[in-house]
DNA sequence: CAAAAAATAGGACGACCGATCTAATTTGTA
DNA sequence: TACAAATTAGATCGGTCGTCCTATTTTTTG
């Protein structure tokens, strides 16, 4: 993954050694704060899960901030690179295009790194403004596919009510997570809720009138 | 509030004195909570933020967990009381009740404690056993309105759409959370929103078929 | 009012935290 | 092969953490 953008000293991550530490460095971290959430990070659990010392990893991050910072990059780039490929191997019209990536959304909710790191990553964005920041461009990013789908789907849609419906419609599939997301009560009826939220996300583009949204008539 | 439900040695919280010590004890808590996140609740910040010693406070809860549990609970119940008042005080007709209780829902996203709360709990849950039993219980007993307000407007459903439809409904609703809560970016579209999704959650328990959950025309 | 129970303050313990510094080793290159 | 830069280990610092213990004060009740 080449989604390593250090602000460190320069210098340091140039050696193919210091590359493949940093690696490590994230891959731990990541690791850690899926199993035991932030307040479980600690850099010191960081450094022994990567096999290295303290000193050595204050010496790619000079503190804790910097990691997290690299950290919160290094996931989200995965997950955008993910959603884009997951509608580039959709098929020709809008729609399939569509429902392949709310598919793909709602199919990635299966997995333990999903589930556990985006509440996290919630959680973080209301007490950590470079959280914020990070995860409001995640799923701006991640909307603009949305919303072009959307717009080709029905394009007599304002830009206002494009964008309000397809952050309703990330909006409704994040808030899964908790509830039928990895090792969640509702895991099992994951298909079932899929077949709902497509059917009513596709009603919603289609159906939707200007007085639906303005309220007046 | 009536919601504190000890499991301390028998005696403590007796005296009058003992039952605002743990008032003030979960209030400071819940605002620490909802201010600085679970990996800025400490026990000594507590008793501080109390007015009380740390010495003082594990008279009340022996340890950390104690008191976690206790203000799960607390908070937990606050919600579900007012949860509780919003469908009762909504008119006579179901769809009435239901669109009632999905603004009283949308609206309260507009608190900077719920916005804070529950991103909280969600990734506290995966972590914590008690948190997650505390959690779930929290929602299930908030879709037993909902699904039954479904059950009336659409008695053809069957048990399982039901809860299912009920549980995509609640989940939507949580997701707005982390972008049109308090303070998020949306958070000054929150009207057009709710509009969208009542339209949306109306037509979709109306116009719901058999063969749009099972697959099988 | 006196005795019992509850509440409170404060110190102490070992553990872990983020961060800093120094010295030694390893790596890449001229 | 030297030399410089990058990497590494390890000790150390002040601080905070959860928990435990004891002595004292306050509150309630017989």
């Amino acid at each position: 993954m080449k989604s390593i953008n250090l602000q460190n000293r320069p210098g340091t991550g140039t050696y193919s050694k210091g590359q493949e530490r940093i690696e490590q460095i994230l891959s731990s971290a990541r690791d850690i704060l899926i199993d035991h959430g932030y307040s479980g990070l600690s850099m010191r659990k960081i450094a022994t899960a990567a096999g290295i010392t303290i000193g050595n990893l204050h010496y790619y991050y000079p503190s804790k901030k910097d990691l997290l910072a690299d950290l919160l990059d290094h996931v989200i780039n995965g997950y955008l690179m993910a959603f884009g490929n997951a509608r580039a191997a959709a098929g020709s019209s809008a729609l399939n295009q569509f429902v392949a990536l709310i598919s793909f959304i709602i199919d990635d909710l299966n997995t333990h790194e999903t589930t556990n790191f985006f509440p996290e990553l919630w959680a973080l964005s209301n007490h950590d403004e470079q959280a914020a920041e990070r995860m409001h461009e995640l799923y701006r990013k991640a909307r603009l596919d949305i919303n072009d789908l959307i717009a080709t789907i029905n394009p007599e849609l304002s830009d206002q009510q494009r964008e309000e419906v397809g952050l309703f419609i990330s909006a409704s599939l994040e808030g899964l997570t908790p509830f039928a997301g990895n090792g969640k009560p509702w895991a099992g009826n994951l298909e079932n809720i899929k077949r709902i939220a497509i059917k009513s996300f596709v009603d919603m583009i289609t159906g939707i009138r200007n007085e639906d949204i303005t309220g007046v008539k």
